[in-house]
DNA sequence: TTAGCGGTTGCAAGGAGTCGCAATAACTGG
DNA sequence: CCAGTTATTGCGACTCCTTGCAACCGCTAA
Protein backbone atom coordinates (compact mmCIF):
# COMPACT_ATOMS: atom_id res chain seq x y z
CA UNK A 1 0.00 0.00 0.00
CA UNK A 2 2.89 2.39 -0.76
CA UNK A 3 2.11 5.67 -2.44
CA UNK A 4 4.08 4.35 -5.48
CA UNK A 5 1.75 1.63 -5.88
CA UNK A 6 -0.92 3.88 -5.46
CA UNK A 7 0.06 6.33 -8.39
CA UNK A 8 0.85 3.08 -10.43
CA UNK A 9 -2.82 2.05 -9.88
CA UNK A 10 -4.31 5.57 -10.90
CA UNK A 11 -1.37 5.42 -13.94
CA UNK A 12 -3.18 1.92 -15.04
CA UNK A 13 -7.07 3.23 -14.58
CA UNK A 14 -6.51 6.35 -16.58
CA UNK A 15 -4.51 4.56 -18.75
CA UNK A 16 -6.93 1.63 -19.67
CA UNK A 17 -9.80 4.69 -19.86
CA UNK A 18 -7.69 6.37 -22.59
CA UNK A 19 -7.30 3.02 -24.57
CA UNK A 20 -11.15 1.40 -24.09
CA UNK A 21 -12.36 5.65 -25.16
CA UNK A 22 -10.63 5.04 -28.66
CA UNK A 23 -11.71 1.36 -29.65
CA UNK A 24 -8.35 0.27 -28.48
CA UNK A 25 -7.59 -3.48 -26.74
CA UNK A 26 -6.87 -4.01 -23.18
CA UNK A 27 -3.85 -6.81 -24.23
CA UNK A 28 -1.50 -8.16 -21.56
CA UNK A 29 1.14 -6.86 -23.07
CA UNK A 30 0.36 -3.24 -23.17
CA UNK A 31 -0.62 -3.50 -19.19
CA UNK A 32 2.65 -4.86 -19.02
CA UNK A 33 5.02 -2.53 -21.00
CA UNK A 34 2.93 0.40 -19.22
CA UNK A 35 3.20 -0.92 -15.91
CA UNK A 36 7.10 -1.41 -15.98
CA UNK A 37 7.04 1.99 -17.33
CA UNK A 38 5.04 3.00 -14.44
CA UNK A 39 7.03 1.36 -12.05
CA UNK A 40 10.52 3.00 -13.31
CA UNK A 41 9.40 6.13 -11.79
CA UNK A 42 12.37 8.11 -14.14
CA UNK A 43 12.46 7.88 -17.91
CA UNK A 44 13.47 4.34 -19.58
CA UNK A 45 15.12 3.59 -22.89
CA UNK A 46 13.17 1.16 -25.00
CA UNK A 47 15.85 -1.49 -24.86
CA UNK A 48 15.21 -1.43 -20.61
CA UNK A 49 11.66 -1.69 -21.21
CA UNK A 50 11.90 -4.53 -23.35
CA UNK A 51 14.26 -6.44 -21.07
CA UNK A 52 12.31 -6.10 -17.96
CA UNK A 53 8.93 -6.94 -19.93
CA UNK A 54 10.81 -10.24 -21.39
CA UNK A 55 11.30 -11.22 -17.73
CA UNK A 56 7.65 -11.07 -16.96
CA UNK A 57 6.32 -12.71 -20.70
CA UNK A 58 9.37 -14.16 -22.36
CA UNK A 59 7.59 -14.16 -25.45
CA UNK A 60 7.19 -10.34 -26.11
CA UNK A 61 8.84 -8.68 -28.92
CA UNK A 62 11.00 -5.50 -29.56
CA UNK A 63 8.32 -4.57 -32.21
CA UNK A 64 5.55 -4.82 -29.64
CA UNK A 65 7.54 -2.85 -27.62
CA UNK A 66 7.93 -0.15 -30.12
CA UNK A 67 4.33 -0.14 -31.29
CA UNK A 68 3.26 0.06 -27.63
CA UNK A 69 4.82 2.58 -26.28
CA UNK A 70 4.32 4.87 -29.84
CA UNK A 71 0.55 4.16 -28.98
CA UNK A 72 0.95 5.25 -24.85
CA UNK A 73 2.52 8.28 -26.21
CA UNK A 74 -0.44 9.43 -28.86
CA UNK A 75 -2.28 8.46 -26.01
CA UNK A 76 -0.25 11.12 -23.81
CA UNK A 77 -0.05 8.20 -21.40
CA UNK A 78 4.18 8.26 -21.85
CA UNK A 79 6.07 11.28 -22.82
CA UNK A 80 9.27 10.39 -25.39
CA UNK A 81 12.14 11.96 -24.49
CA UNK A 82 15.09 12.63 -26.45
CA UNK A 83 18.45 11.47 -24.70
CA UNK A 84 21.14 11.66 -26.40
CA UNK A 85 20.23 10.70 -29.65
CA UNK A 86 17.92 7.78 -28.22
CA UNK A 87 14.27 8.09 -27.32
CA UNK A 88 13.42 7.32 -23.76
CA UNK A 89 9.95 7.48 -22.08
CA UNK A 90 8.39 8.45 -18.87
CA UNK A 91 5.55 8.74 -17.54
CA UNK A 92 3.33 11.99 -18.58
CA UNK A 93 3.89 14.31 -15.84
CA UNK A 94 0.27 14.72 -14.36
CA UNK A 95 0.95 18.49 -13.57
CA UNK A 96 1.08 19.38 -16.44
CA UNK A 97 3.53 19.20 -19.39
CA UNK A 98 7.22 20.05 -18.82
CA UNK A 99 10.54 19.71 -21.36
CA UNK A 100 13.84 18.33 -20.78
CA UNK A 101 17.08 20.17 -20.08
CA UNK A 102 19.74 17.23 -20.15
CA UNK A 103 23.37 17.56 -19.42
CA UNK A 104 25.92 16.33 -22.21
CA UNK A 105 28.42 15.41 -19.83
CA UNK A 106 26.45 13.54 -16.55
CA UNK A 107 23.23 12.68 -18.96
CA UNK A 108 21.37 13.89 -16.30
CA UNK A 109 17.76 14.91 -17.24
CA UNK A 110 16.31 18.26 -15.61
CA UNK A 111 12.71 19.09 -16.05
CA UNK A 112 11.52 22.52 -17.26
CA UNK A 113 8.54 24.11 -17.20
CA UNK A 114 6.95 25.10 -20.54
CA UNK A 115 6.56 28.94 -18.91
CA UNK A 116 10.10 29.30 -19.98
CA UNK A 117 8.86 28.93 -23.70
CA UNK A 118 6.13 30.73 -24.04
CA UNK A 119 7.64 34.13 -24.82
CA UNK A 120 9.53 32.52 -27.38
CA UNK A 121 6.63 30.40 -28.90
CA UNK A 122 4.69 34.36 -28.83
CA UNK A 123 7.41 35.64 -30.73
CA UNK A 124 7.61 33.20 -33.19
CA UNK A 125 3.98 33.75 -33.69
CA UNK A 126 4.13 37.72 -33.77
CA UNK A 127 7.11 37.64 -36.16
CA UNK A 128 6.68 34.97 -38.65
CA UNK A 129 3.14 33.43 -38.33
CA UNK A 130 4.52 30.19 -37.49
CA UNK A 131 2.43 28.00 -34.98
CA UNK A 132 5.61 25.88 -33.25
CA UNK A 133 5.22 22.34 -31.73
CA UNK A 134 6.71 22.55 -29.04
CA UNK A 135 5.50 19.30 -27.03
CA UNK A 136 8.24 17.13 -26.93
CA UNK A 137 11.10 19.29 -26.77
CA UNK A 138 14.16 18.70 -25.13
CA UNK A 139 17.11 21.00 -25.05
CA UNK A 140 20.99 20.10 -24.46
CA UNK A 141 23.57 21.56 -22.50
CA UNK A 142 25.78 21.31 -19.93
CA UNK A 143 24.50 21.62 -16.30
CA UNK A 144 25.56 23.73 -13.36
CA UNK A 145 27.19 20.71 -11.61
CA UNK A 146 29.43 19.48 -14.81
CA UNK A 147 30.17 23.10 -15.98
CA UNK A 148 34.04 23.55 -16.01
CA UNK A 149 34.73 19.96 -16.92
CA UNK A 150 35.72 18.52 -20.05
CA UNK A 151 33.32 17.34 -22.49
CA UNK A 152 32.88 13.77 -23.61
CA UNK A 153 33.36 11.98 -26.54
CA UNK B 1 32.07 32.27 -64.27
CA UNK B 2 28.34 32.29 -62.70
CA UNK B 3 28.55 33.71 -58.85
CA UNK B 4 27.28 29.84 -58.13
CA UNK B 5 30.68 28.13 -59.25
CA UNK B 6 32.48 31.43 -57.83
CA UNK B 7 30.63 30.78 -54.25
CA UNK B 8 31.58 26.54 -55.02
CA UNK B 9 35.24 27.46 -55.83
CA UNK B 10 35.40 29.40 -52.16
CA UNK B 11 33.68 26.60 -50.45
CA UNK B 12 36.37 24.33 -51.58
CA UNK B 13 39.08 26.44 -50.81
CA UNK B 14 37.73 27.05 -47.52
CA UNK B 15 37.38 23.36 -46.56
CA UNK B 16 40.80 21.95 -47.78
CA UNK B 17 42.35 24.83 -45.84
CA UNK B 18 40.18 23.42 -42.90
CA UNK B 19 41.34 20.01 -43.85
CA UNK B 20 45.18 20.00 -43.89
CA UNK B 21 45.25 22.78 -40.87
CA UNK B 22 43.78 19.63 -38.73
CA UNK B 23 45.85 16.94 -40.52
CA UNK B 24 42.91 15.42 -42.57
CA UNK B 25 43.80 14.08 -46.12
CA UNK B 26 42.41 15.64 -49.26
CA UNK B 27 40.76 12.89 -50.71
CA UNK B 28 38.48 12.75 -54.11
CA UNK B 29 35.73 11.34 -52.31
CA UNK B 30 35.94 14.07 -49.87
CA UNK B 31 36.01 16.51 -52.40
CA UNK B 32 33.70 15.01 -54.59
CA UNK B 33 30.63 15.00 -51.76
CA UNK B 34 31.37 18.79 -50.47
CA UNK B 35 31.12 19.65 -53.91
CA UNK B 36 27.57 17.19 -54.04
CA UNK B 37 26.43 19.45 -51.34
CA UNK B 38 28.04 23.03 -52.57
CA UNK B 39 26.20 22.74 -56.11
CA UNK B 40 23.15 21.91 -54.50
CA UNK B 41 21.64 25.43 -53.04
CA UNK B 42 19.63 23.97 -50.20
CA UNK B 43 19.49 21.23 -47.87
CA UNK B 44 20.53 17.60 -49.00
CA UNK B 45 19.48 13.94 -47.61
CA UNK B 46 22.23 11.56 -46.60
CA UNK B 47 20.50 9.51 -49.87
CA UNK B 48 20.61 12.43 -51.98
CA UNK B 49 24.07 13.17 -50.88
CA UNK B 50 24.82 9.49 -52.19
CA UNK B 51 22.99 9.27 -55.24
CA UNK B 52 24.61 11.75 -56.83
CA UNK B 53 28.20 10.79 -55.43
CA UNK B 54 27.86 7.45 -56.68
CA UNK B 55 27.13 9.15 -60.31
CA UNK B 56 30.41 10.45 -60.38
CA UNK B 57 32.27 7.74 -58.58
CA UNK B 58 30.52 4.27 -58.46
CA UNK B 59 32.54 2.82 -55.39
CA UNK B 60 31.24 5.23 -53.55
CA UNK B 61 30.05 4.04 -50.23
CA UNK B 62 27.37 5.31 -47.91
CA UNK B 63 29.65 4.44 -45.27
CA UNK B 64 31.96 7.09 -46.62
CA UNK B 65 29.13 9.53 -47.40
CA UNK B 66 28.36 9.69 -43.61
CA UNK B 67 31.59 9.78 -42.07
CA UNK B 68 32.43 12.41 -44.79
CA UNK B 69 29.48 14.57 -43.91
CA UNK B 70 30.22 14.12 -40.33
CA UNK B 71 33.87 15.54 -40.80
CA UNK B 72 32.37 18.00 -42.56
CA UNK B 73 29.75 19.40 -39.75
CA UNK B 74 32.71 19.42 -37.09
CA UNK B 75 34.87 21.29 -39.16
CA UNK B 76 31.60 23.61 -39.82
CA UNK B 77 31.73 23.92 -43.39
CA UNK B 78 27.99 21.93 -43.40
CA UNK B 79 25.52 22.58 -40.71
CA UNK B 80 23.85 19.30 -39.76
CA UNK B 81 19.59 20.13 -40.25
CA UNK B 82 16.94 17.84 -38.75
CA UNK B 83 13.93 17.66 -41.10
CA UNK B 84 11.08 15.12 -40.05
CA UNK B 85 13.34 12.39 -37.95
CA UNK B 86 16.12 12.88 -41.08
CA UNK B 87 19.15 14.66 -40.99
CA UNK B 88 20.17 16.93 -43.60
CA UNK B 89 22.81 18.68 -44.50
CA UNK B 90 23.74 22.28 -46.00
CA UNK B 91 26.85 24.30 -46.87
CA UNK B 92 27.18 26.02 -43.09
CA UNK B 93 25.66 29.65 -43.47
CA UNK B 94 28.60 32.41 -44.07
CA UNK B 95 26.82 34.84 -42.46
CA UNK B 96 26.72 33.30 -39.30
CA UNK B 97 24.31 30.91 -37.60
CA UNK B 98 21.08 30.54 -37.87
CA UNK B 99 18.28 28.35 -36.70
CA UNK B 100 15.39 26.11 -38.81
CA UNK B 101 11.55 26.08 -38.67
CA UNK B 102 10.17 23.21 -40.77
CA UNK B 103 7.08 22.73 -41.42
CA UNK B 104 5.39 19.33 -40.39
CA UNK B 105 2.56 19.93 -43.41
CA UNK B 106 4.58 21.10 -46.44
CA UNK B 107 8.54 20.40 -45.02
CA UNK B 108 9.46 23.61 -46.37
CA UNK B 109 12.38 24.99 -44.23
CA UNK B 110 12.34 29.09 -42.88
CA UNK B 111 15.56 30.08 -41.63
CA UNK B 112 15.34 32.21 -37.70
CA UNK B 113 18.25 34.63 -36.62
CA UNK B 114 19.91 33.28 -33.38
CA UNK B 115 18.82 36.28 -32.18
CA UNK B 116 15.38 35.20 -31.48
CA UNK B 117 17.10 32.07 -29.34
CA UNK B 118 19.00 34.63 -27.24
CA UNK B 119 16.55 35.54 -24.80
CA UNK B 120 15.47 32.21 -23.94
CA UNK B 121 19.26 30.97 -23.70
CA UNK B 122 19.64 33.85 -21.02
CA UNK B 123 16.49 33.30 -19.20
CA UNK B 124 17.93 29.52 -18.65
CA UNK B 125 21.68 30.56 -17.87
CA UNK B 126 20.36 33.12 -15.24
CA UNK B 127 17.30 30.81 -13.35
CA UNK B 128 19.23 26.85 -14.01
CA UNK B 129 22.81 27.88 -14.83
CA UNK B 130 22.14 25.46 -17.47
CA UNK B 131 24.24 26.46 -20.61
CA UNK B 132 22.28 24.77 -23.61
CA UNK B 133 23.28 24.05 -26.77
CA UNK B 134 21.55 25.59 -29.36
CA UNK B 135 23.96 25.02 -32.41
CA UNK B 136 21.80 22.95 -34.53
CA UNK B 137 18.59 23.56 -33.26
CA UNK B 138 15.00 22.89 -36.00
CA UNK B 139 11.86 23.87 -34.22
CA UNK B 140 8.80 22.28 -36.26
CA UNK B 141 5.35 23.62 -36.17
CA UNK B 142 2.97 24.88 -39.10
CA UNK B 143 4.00 27.33 -41.28
CA UNK B 144 1.82 30.41 -42.35
CA UNK B 145 0.99 29.32 -45.54
CA UNK B 146 -0.40 26.05 -44.68
CA UNK B 147 -2.24 27.03 -41.19
CA UNK B 148 -5.64 25.73 -41.45
CA UNK B 149 -4.56 22.80 -43.65
CA UNK B 150 -5.23 19.32 -41.94
CA UNK B 151 -2.22 17.55 -40.56
CA UNK B 152 -0.31 14.82 -42.64
CA UNK B 153 -0.15 11.54 -41.80
C1' DT C 1 -21.80 -18.39 -23.37
C1' DT C 2 -20.35 -18.42 -27.89
C1' DA C 3 -19.28 -16.96 -32.76
C1' DG C 4 -16.87 -13.99 -35.43
C1' DC C 5 -15.05 -9.41 -36.66
C1' DG C 6 -11.01 -7.01 -36.85
C1' DG C 7 -7.36 -5.03 -33.95
C1' DT C 8 -2.80 -7.02 -32.22
C1' DT C 9 0.98 -9.88 -31.86
C1' DG C 10 5.26 -12.39 -33.11
C1' DC C 11 8.11 -13.17 -36.63
C1' DA C 12 10.97 -12.23 -40.32
C1' DA C 13 12.59 -9.12 -43.62
C1' DG C 14 14.00 -4.54 -44.62
C1' DG C 15 15.98 0.31 -44.21
C1' DA C 16 18.94 3.68 -41.91
C1' DG C 17 23.04 4.41 -39.80
C1' DT C 18 27.48 2.67 -37.41
C1' DC C 19 31.64 0.03 -36.70
C1' DG C 20 35.73 -3.15 -37.27
C1' DC C 21 39.01 -4.45 -40.35
C1' DA C 22 42.10 -5.37 -44.24
C1' DA C 23 43.51 -3.14 -48.43
C1' DT C 24 44.44 1.18 -50.38
C1' DA C 25 46.36 5.61 -51.20
C1' DA C 26 47.53 10.55 -49.46
C1' DC C 27 51.07 12.72 -47.43
C1' DT C 28 55.96 13.01 -45.55
C1' DG C 29 60.94 12.86 -45.41
C1' DG C 30 64.80 11.53 -47.69
C1' DC D 1 60.76 10.81 -57.35
C1' DC D 2 60.28 6.99 -54.27
C1' DA D 3 59.30 4.26 -50.02
C1' DG D 4 57.21 4.27 -45.50
C1' DT D 5 53.69 5.75 -42.41
C1' DT D 6 49.20 5.95 -41.29
C1' DA D 7 44.64 8.08 -42.31
C1' DT D 8 40.94 6.61 -45.16
C1' DT D 9 38.15 3.69 -47.96
C1' DG D 10 35.04 -0.12 -49.17
C1' DC D 11 33.07 -3.93 -47.46
C1' DG D 12 30.44 -6.71 -44.56
C1' DA D 13 28.41 -7.33 -40.29
C1' DC D 14 25.82 -5.35 -36.88
C1' DT D 15 22.36 -2.34 -34.16
C1' DC D 16 18.17 0.11 -33.91
C1' DC D 17 13.87 0.70 -35.48
C1' DT D 18 9.97 -0.14 -38.81
C1' DT D 19 6.86 -2.77 -41.67
C1' DG D 20 4.15 -6.66 -43.98
C1' DC D 21 1.80 -10.54 -42.96
C1' DA D 22 -0.50 -14.66 -41.16
C1' DA D 23 -2.00 -16.45 -36.84
C1' DC D 24 -4.08 -15.10 -32.77
C1' DC D 25 -7.23 -13.33 -29.38
C1' DG D 26 -9.93 -9.24 -27.11
C1' DC D 27 -14.17 -7.51 -27.57
C1' DT D 28 -19.13 -7.21 -28.94
C1' DA D 29 -23.56 -8.76 -30.28
C1' DA D 30 -26.73 -12.33 -30.18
Amino acid sequence: MSSSNQATRQVHERAVESLREQGYRLTPQRLLILSVVAESGGHMGVDQVFRLAKEAYPYMDIATVYRTLHLLKKLNVVTEVAIGDRLHYELTDPEGRHHHMVCQICSGAFNLSPHYLEQFRHTLMQEFNFEPDLEHFTITGVCSTCQGQPAKG
